[in-house]
DNA sequence: CAATATGAGTGGCCAGACCACTTTCAAATT
DNA sequence: AATTTGAAAGTGGTCTGGCCACTCATATTG
């Protein structure tokens, strides 16, 4: 018959071992070697299957403790799938236009938070950026997390791996009063001051990135 | 180093690889043994990865020939992970978010070039509307093509098909008057009255769809 | 010329061996 | 008695080398 294909065979019986074992999510599952003996296959085919269900986000694994079931709130799924769209799109243009994108769409998140803006989360922003060691992805990062869509957090995170990294770098002293006009806006929820202030400084970043000889 | 997860690296190399080797959809990629060659890798941990993308079907393998990439347009694999990613509200919400997201930017973008300004187009976007078939999601892929950023397509696509599709679906009578005035906007390029009139309709379609009981 | 056999190349699968890491628990130390 | 230490067991991560089943192009045979 067609049996080729095992690996996809276990997929499905562990799917099923966890529904009549009623493993619930953070639940420890029998161990690679105790699978393999169980199922009857080798232990490299049986990983085939664990790697794929994990790449699906469907189980965790942590060496030395096991594996075991994730609450599926992982986007990690759109990550590889945009991994292997942004292939044949080389176009560095489409990679910065979207990423200042989401960057932006974050601003605004953040802008119209009136919660987020009662905690004074700013004051450390602009003592960190007095301190010599900060990095323009740390800054950025938090930005997005701050907006609170972890969908676009995670799509902007893989832009920003793939785009050659121009925020990959130490903060430069006369970028400094680039970056205070955003924070101050931030402050204030000046949205359209804020938005402008970015992106200001995101083509200083990039006219900077051209200059220097840049190579993914 | 990069502690762990070595077969999530060989995702990304292979990603590489395929796109500096200019492989297409279809084309044949090279063989187990020679990529564990080429990137200084055992066989099974090689395979762990290839499996890994064969389940969530960017690859394609047969037994005696080779190992193929697949064409990603793969719909049913979208609707089998949609069940897992988007049972969580925050993800729903998210997936909305974004993809409005990216089809505000488009506008955006629209407004923005002169050339498209030129072309008249819109003309042919008003008999349409006034013609009985027309798909939502055929309007605003449209709108993603001539945004001219085909990575936000491609992005907007998947969230599209993620999203339950609330597009897809045909334009009601009463929904038209929503949409005209974005075409006004858009021909006259206005962009802020062209979001805000975007923004409407959404937001329309958004109610439309909660009081119909919707799941996926 | 047609049918067949062969061999190279491929993915599918397995067993066994290390390694790196975490947890555990008993022995040693204080 | 309480704490620290460290050895052992268990786990996932990886590699090697092997064998099998299958495909395909080529050579051989009828």
């Amino acid at each position: 018959m067609n049996q080729s294909k095992r690996y996809l065979d276990i997929v499905k019986e562990i799917r099923d071992m966890i529904r009549h074992e009623k493993i619930r999510p953070g639940d420890r599952i029998p161990s690679e070697r105790e699978l393999a003996e169980k199922l009857q296959v080798g232990r490299s085919t049986l990983r085939e299957a664990l790697r794929s269900l994990e790449l699906l986000g469907l189980i965790e694994t942590r060496r030395g403790e096991g594996t075991f079931l994730s609450d599926h709130r992982n986007h990690k799924l759109v990550e590889v799938l945009s991994t292997f769209i942004l292939q044949d799109n080389q176009s560095r243009e489409d990679v910065w236009e979207t990423r200042l994108m989401h960057e932006i769409s974050a601003i605004q998140s953040i802008c119209n938070n009136k919660a987020l803006a009662e905690l004074r989360i700013w004051d450390s922003f602009k003592k960190r950026l007095e301190s010599e060691s900060f990095q323009r992805a740390d800054f950025v990062r938090e930005l997005m997390v701050l907006s609170g869509n972890r969908l676009s957090l995670k799509i902007w995170f893989l832009l920003h791996q793939y785009s050659g990294s121009p925020y990959s770098h130490e903060v430069a002293e006369d970028e400094k009063e680039l970056m205070q006009p955003i924070l101050d806006a931030l402050e204030n929820q000046q949205e359209e001051k804020a938005i402008h202030a970015f992106k200001t400084w995101s083509e200083w970043i990039e006219k900077r990135r051209m200059l220097n000889g840049d190579n993914s």
